[in-house]
DNA sequence: TTGTTTCATTGCAATAATACGATTAATAAT
DNA sequence: ATTATTAATCGTATTATTGCAATGAAACAA
C-alpha cells in the first residue's frame, strides 16, 4: 500500500531505516560530500555545484535537516548550511554498529 | 517527477544511495539481523519472524539479493538466504568510507 | 497421478518520493 | 519605496515503493 509498517518492528531497526533512507539518494550523497570537502557553510551555490533545480536542492536539504545531519543558519538573504557533527557522529555510530554485524557469523549457503 | 537523475551524479554517489537505499527499510534491516543472528541459512520462517506477507518477504528479499547482500539456495521446495559476507564487506567499505568523511571537518554553524 | 508445501511472480491499490515551475517571504541594495 | 536576491513553500506531474490477494512453478510425499 505504499505505507511502511513501522509498528512492526523495533525503534531501533526505525531508526536505522530512517538514517539509511536519507543517504539514499544520490542528491543528498553529493550535498553531504560537498558539505565536508567545502568544511565551511555553504549557501545556495549547491544548486550550481548539484545539477538540481532550486526547490530541489530545499527540499532535499529540509530532509537531511530533518534527520538532523545538517543545520542551516540564515546570513542575509542566503541560508548557510553546515554538517551537524554531534547528530552525524550519532547516526554513523549506529549504522556502523548495524553494519558490524557481520564479525561473528560464518558463511553457509 | 519521480525520476532520479541518476545521470547527474558519478558512480560512487549512486553507489552509496543505491546501498543505504535498501538499507532503507525496517523490514530489510530486520530480515539481515534475523540472518545474521541465525548464523545459518534460513528459509522462509522469516515470514513468520517478520509480521508481513509472504509475497511481501519475498520482494525485500529480491532486492537485497539484487545489491548482493544475500543469496538464496534452493533446498528441496525451500529455498535458504544467508548473507553474502564478501558482497557485505564491500558494502560495508563504501558505506563507510563515506560516513567517515567527518575527522578532518570543522564545524562552524 | 494427486495433493501438499514452499516460494516466486503477477496484478492491483494506496502511499511515498522526485523534480520543477510558480509563487511567496524575507532581507539587502539602490 | 522600489527593485533585486535568496531560499522556502505550494501545487502538480511523474515515477517509485510498499503491501497483499491471487496465481504459478517446482519439488516432495502419498
Amino acid at each position: 500500500m505504499g505505507l511502511t509498517k513501522t509498528a512492526i518492528f523495533n525503534s531501533q531497526q526505525n531508526e536505522i531505516a530512517s538514517f539509511a533512507k536519507v543517504l539514499g539518494h544520490p542528491a543528498r550523497v553529493a550535498i553531504l560530500q560537498h558539505l565536508f570537502k567545502i568544511n565551511a557553510c555553504v549557501c545556495g551555490d549547491l544548486v550550481d555545484e548539484i545539477g538540481l533545480a532550486q526547490p530541489t536542492i530545499s527540499q532535499h536539504l529540509k530532509e537531511l535537516k530533518h534527520m538532523g545531519l545538517i543545520k542551516g543558519t540564515v546570513e542575509g538573504t542566503s541560508v548557510c548550511y553546515c554538517i551537524d557533527l554531534q547528530n552525524w557522529e550519532k547516526m554513523k555510530e549506529k549504522i556502523t554498529m548495524f553494519l558490524n554485524l557481520d564479525i561473528s557469523a560464518t558463511n553457509c549457503c
